[in-house]
Order: structure tokens, then C-alpha cells, then sequence
DNA sequence: CCGCATTGTTATGTCACCCTAAGAACCGTC
DNA sequence: GACGGTTCTTAGGGTGACATAACAATGCGG
């Protein structure tokens, strides 16, 4: 039963959980850029980490997180995406304004309080971007792993949106806009050169405009 | 549009607030033992609320809130009971453990959030012990004059609860059990001498003994 | 009016977390 | 294998909020 580690150790858990999706090891200035903090505030901080048992590797080549380090990062964010969830269904709170309440309150639920959240919601498995909620356990629910962010798919692709980015609150009114929002299909009609926007259908009817900044934030589950 | 005070901050005016009802001026040690930090800790917060002009008086005789000062704690004590509120009631949680955790989360919902929760409880007044719950505007919702402790009841007095010290779970617990509830119904029947028990009928119908610490923690807004 | 308890203050230290400035280690290039 | 750029760490500060120790001021009983 170890203690709750503080927020800061618990922003840093997570940004380093995040990381480590792509690629294995974290590096000090990754993290760094992820939480808006300094090369050296990384460097105290993973130290304290390392001490604390929480990742490993520490000398050259980044860090790891041990498995202790993995449960607690998990812990904040099932917090954090319960929260969200619970914010947008039980309190109708738009599902760009969820990410930022939760960022804050995923510190400060209790475990109680989490567990009577869970239950008021049916145990949801995913938040309301398509991100799957960790059970108490610390399982991640499948993630598909034929998953691909929209921008890289070619033209005539199908498939159904799974999740979108949750960082940026305009990018998700845009989406909300032209219906991109998890499980609807969508199918790649065209790609402009140049950067230009990918013109998409949506739910089988709209035709929609995609900019490549927006569709680097949806991932799409692959029909073909 | 002042900033948010921190979370200490807040804890200060709320428990100076919470103070300043009876007599009016408070003092270094009552606000040192409500907090439970020690008196220089105090001396030096009270000096930084005084520069930040929320308190006044700093230097014989205590200090009192700026109106200032007691906006802000209003602000908090809204929060928290707004909190305890829908805790207890859209989700669920018993009345003696939403304090603490209103206590935490107090300090990090934001007042989009508050909103929210407010609405969506139709904007109550009281909260689950009876406390009135502040306006957005920071008005208090008429605390009714005859309100005393049932400890100082004489035998005979009749009136209806109007709110439990929400402090103690252990307390609540017992209240609970014997019904003594806000809104209910109560009776002096008897009080058994030398600190010995209240006999009281609760809810025109049970007969309920009542010791000494629990009653005074139980308001009754008089009939007679 | 003096002594002494209560109450409050100043001085100093600790801890967590962040910063800037400056030096050390690594890395690909020539 | 020296060189310039990136990356990381060490050194040294700063802030907020608490603590302890020691001193000052108040206020009351004798």
C-alpha cells in the first residue's frame, strides 16, 4: 500500500508512461518538453524517481519505467480518463473542456471516490475520446493494434475512428464539428499534394475536409 | 478578477471565516489549532493574507477578514458544500465521508465545474449536514436566528434539526443511526444530570438518548 | 508593582519543486 | 582523433509552506 506519490511525481509518471508508446526508453529532454519544465528539473526528478523505485536505467540511455512505476502511471490515468468521463457524461461538460479538469482533478480523487465514479458509469472502457480506461488492476483494455492516425491512411482507406488526440481543445471542437468522433466509419476519398487537406466521408454521408493537423489527431481502427 | 488564492491560502480564510462567527476578531492560536500547524506558521500567513488584503487588523487584538478576504472564503465554503452535495446525492456517497474528500476538492474544481454541479442539483442551499451554501455572488443563505445546540435545550423544547457539525464521521455515523438528521422533528424529553445523556424524540417518534458530545453538535432551529 | 503564564513574534531550518548558468559527456563529421 | 552541436548533469538560487528554538509582549493574581 504505498503512499500516493505527489503530483508532480505523478505528472512525471505519466508523461513518461505516454512516451514510452513509441520507442522504449525515455530521455530527459523528452520529458521535459512533454511537462513544460527544464532539462535539469527532469534530471533531479528522475533521480528522485529512480530512488523512489519508480523507473530504472537511469545512467545513460533514458529511463524506464519498473513495474511499480507502470501501476502508478496507470493509477493516474484511469483516474484522469474516469474523470473525463464522468465530467462529459454525468455532467455534460463539452468533451473539450474535459481534459484540463481532469489533468488537475486526477491528483486529488480518492481511490473511494474513483471506485464510486467507475460504478456510477458501468465501467466504462473507454473516455470520450476513444481512450482506453485502465481497470483498477492496472489492465489496459486492448488496445487494436491495427490502429493508424488518419493522415497516414491512402486514399479509398475505411475504417472506424478509435480515438482522438485529447491535448488540444480546438482541434476537438473542430472535429466534434464535422462528426469525427469515436466509432463513427470514415473512408479516405482523396488526398490533396502538397500538404493540402484529406477530404474524408463521414458516418457514410458528409463529405468533410480534414486539415493535416487534424488528421494526425485521429486514429482510425482499419477496415482496409 | 483576483487569481485563485493556493490551496493554503484558502484553508486560512476558510477557517478565519469559520472563526470570526463567534466574537469577531480572531486570534493567532484559534486559527493555529483549527489548522493544526503550529503559531509561528500562522504569524507568518497572517502577515502574507494581510499584504495580499484579505485580512486586516494584523497587529494587537487578531485579525478579521477584508470583505475581500471574505468573498474569497465564501468562495471556498461554496465550493465545499457544493461538493459534499453532489457527492452525497448524485453519487451516492454516505454523509460522514464527503467531508473529507470536499475538504481536498474544495481547492481544485473549477468554478466552470462548480457551475456545472450546481445546475445539475437545481442550485440547493443546504448541503447534506445543513449548512446554507453561498451564492455565486457570496450570499449567504439566511442562517435563521433561534438555531441552538440541542446540548443547551431545556427539557420540554421542541424544534426541527437544521444542521450537524459535519466534522466528525464518527459523529454523523451515530446521527444517522438515531435519525438525527436536518429537517427532522425533535423533542427534549429529558436531560439526565452531572453530563449524562439527552433523552429526545426524534421524528415525533422514536425515543433516543443522546450524550453529551453528539448533542452539541446537533443545531435545532427552535419551535419553542 | 512584580512574577509568571499565556500569547505572539523573529530567526532559522527543512522539504519539494522549479529555475538559470555553466560545465561535462556523448555523437556524427570530417 | 580533434571539433562543433546536442544532451545531460552539477551548482547555486528562489518560493511556498511548514517546523523548532528562543525571545518579546500582554495580562492577571498576589
Amino acid at each position: 500500500m504505498a503512499a500516493r506519490p505527489s503530483p508532480a511525481v505523478q505528472d512525471y509518471l505519466k508523461a513518461i508512461y505516454r512516451l514510452e508508446g513509441d520507442g522504449d526508453s525515455v530521455t530527459t529532454t523528452q520529458v521535459a518538453q512533454s511537462l513544460g519544465v527544464t532539462a535539469p528539473s527532469v534530471s533531479n526528478m528522475l533521480k528522485k524517481l529512480e530512488q523512489l523505485g519508480y523507473v530504472e536505467g537511469g545512467g545513460r540511455r533514458g529511463v524506464r519505467l519498473t513495474s511499480e512505476g507502470r501501476t502508478s502511471a496507470l493509477d493516474v490515468v484511469r483516474l484522469h480518463r474516469l474523470v473525463e468521463t464522468f465530467l462529459a457524461d454525468t455532467l455534460g461538460m463539452r468533451w473539450d473542456e474535459v481534459h484540463r479538469e481532469a489533468e488537475i482533478l486526477e491528483h486529488h480523487v480518492s481511490e473511494a471516490l474513483a471506485a464510486r465514479i467507475a460504478e456510477s458509469l458501468g465501467h466504462p472502457d473507454r473516455d470520450p475520446h476513444g481512450d482506453p480506461i485502465p481497470t483498477e488492476q492496472g489492465l489496459v483494455p486492448d488496445s487494436p493494434t491495427s490502429v493508424s492516425a488518419l493522415w497516414t491512411l491512402p486514399e479509398g482507406a475505411t475504417g472506424r475512428v478509435s480515438r482522438c488526440d485529447d491535448r488540444d481543445p480546438e482541434l476537438l471542437r473542430f472535429l466534434a464539428e464535422v462528426g469525427l468522433v469515436p466509432d463513427v466509419a470514415v473512408e479516405v476519398l482523396a488526398r490533396a499534394p502538397f500538404g493540402g487537406p484529406l477530404t474524408v466521408r463521414v458516418g457514410g454521408e458528409r463529405r468533410v475536409d480534414v486539415p493535416p493537423d487534424a488528421a494526425r489527431g485521429v486514429f482510425v481502427l482499419g477496415g482496409r
